[in-house]
DNA sequence: CTGTTAGCGCATTCAC
DNA sequence: GTGAATGCGCTAACAG
């Protein structure tokens, strides 16, 4: 019973040749080790838990790719956990897995408050966050710099000669997508000198149909902006349309810029000038982190933020 | 400790008080139930295996959300596993999730092969798929029927007297979204007694770029077809957008008509016609019907089809 | 290199 | 209604 453990595990104490005879009763008795007593007696399960604030975001997605790969390359398994943007369910299924024994734990975007702190603090595994920060250096976390991100989107305009720039805004709730790009966008005006219009900004939902929702809104307006800065591809997407709906061009009427580079910004007419969150790159990263941290090794304490770029397509002109 | 167990399990054999009084231990000593140990011993682990072929694919993901609310529902958590396409990584994955002791798998998409099969049989748990099907009845299933869809969106190009249509397919080798469609497109032509050309058939790989691939080679040909039907989304909004990067005005010079109904189709001009596959039901129809599975109760056996419906909206126009 | 032993943390008998 | 005993299938330490 223990050779047979041994053989299992790949341990090299075991003689090839029953080794051999191991497998082809294994083979012969359809034998399936069972991974939950494995977990029980070796109190490692090999597995870690991924939680994804919204499956049908094409962002995450991307990042939850990265941290397939890397997993898969560490023989680590994954179990995604869709928390359908609900935090009531974002900290039922941490608690869901960590009962669970995952090894180590992976959370992605969204907004961290005082309750996920509270139950990541009842966690004997790691974790790291993904996509998404916290204020001091409560947890490790690997994100873009939200608020530069959105200050260069909105720069490009500047350097086009806009003067006037609407944004729309996700949540301002949201730290992450929401504030922090809103505070990119207000200091990219103010280093340009720029009063800052709170009527020039459309708080949306991230959707597309919001996006349409802001553009008509700024198109109702009697001193019309002539550029867009959109916290998110698809609400940009969404403000191309209506601006075309209302029989705009754009950019020759007004311009488009937007953060993610999601791979629906290559799918608009005029592309989609945006700047590029590295988002296989933030899963990779922070699930390579993640298996640091449960093997135990020594990382540098805080943060790590990746780099972004602004990716310059058809839809921004000079004023 | 029995007793514990009986709270924690919610058995009613315990005195309230009792019941108060480990309640408050339990929150006193941060006690956390060890659902693998669990599992160990009841032999079960209220979770169930989700194989989903691309994690970035957003019908899957409509689907996932289908499942996962009629799981949590039945109190079931769910494992989803990204297969990435691959079908050794499927395999893997398959029993990967059968190790973990999952009290049932769901199988979506992709193409079932024999190797599948075989994976499949050496399963103590029931499985069922889930947007795909395979010969027999061998397993049971929930789709719908991928060639009906093709046929009556071919036919309806066919009513607004469209006599030369073109196909943008996906892999033939793919029995469900690639052939089915395609034979579903051959007999609407058949029925309405237009010679099949082959000329007429162009096949891509699902995505955005394949659909533009294969508009240019429309566009490059003598006798350029009246209207297109595409076996994706997808490729659709790429056959628009390479139409109208080619001068070309949909539906006026060209139209365009898909299966899938996915958020994109709302999500490009003209707004895309497409037939629509009721995603969310298919992935709650085939949880529902595993929990039934795993509940040992009697179903019906065989293939559940649910309906799908022709959307029309803009991209198609009389000839 | 291989077999024996003792838990892992719980659910499930069975007594009381 | 409660506690004590047994074992789920495996790994880990130990002895040989």
């Amino acid at each position: 019973m223990a050779t047979v453990s041994r053989v299992v595990n790949n341990n090299p104490n075991v003689k090839p040749q029953t080794r051999k005879k191991v497998f082809e009763a294994i083979e012969r008795l359809g034998y399936r080790p069972n991974a939950v007593a494995r977990g029980l007696a070796s109190k490692k399960t090999t597995t870690v838990g991924v939680v994804i604030p919204d499956i049908s975001n094409a962002i995450f997605a991307e990042v939850a790719r990265g941290v397939e790969d890397i997993a898969n390359m560490y023989h680590y398994n994954i179990i995604l956990c869709n928390a359908d943007k609900r935090k009531e369910k974002e900290i039922r299924v941490i608690n869901t897995l960590l009962e669970k024994q995952v090894d180590g734990l992976l959370f992605m975007g969204g907004n961290v408050t005082d309750e996920h702190i509270q139950a990541f603090k009842t966690s004997s595994v790691p974790i790291v966050l993904c996509g998404t920060t916290v204020d001091g250096d409560l947890l490790p976390a690997v994100d873009i710099d939200h608020e530069k991100a959105a200050q260069d989107a909105v720069k490009l305009l500047i350097d086009k000669g806009h003067r006037s720039i609407g944004m729309i805004s996700g949540t301002l709730q949201d730290p992450n997508n929401g504030f922090a790009r809103y505070n990119g966008y207000k200091k990219a005006l103010e280093e340009a000198g720029i009063p800052f219009n709170e009527e020039l900004v459309r708080v949306g939902n991230y959707r597309y149909e919001s996006g349409i929702e802001a553009m008509r809104y700024f198109l109702g307006l009697e001193a019309r902006p002539t550029a867009i800065f959109s916290a998110t591809d698809e609400m940009a997407i969404g403000a191309i349309h209506a601006a075309q709906d209302g029989g705009l061009h754009v950019p020759e009427d007004i311009s488009i810029i937007s953060v993610d580079n999601s791979r629906m910004a290559s799918m608009v007419r005029p592309l989609l000038s945006t700047v590029a969150q590295p988002m296989y790159d933030i899963g990779a990263v922070s699930m390579r982190l993640l298996t640091k941290l449960m093997n135990k090794e020594n990382v540098d304490k805080g943060k790590i933020t990746l780099m972004h770029e602004v990716i310059q397509r058809q839809s921004v002109a000079e004023v």
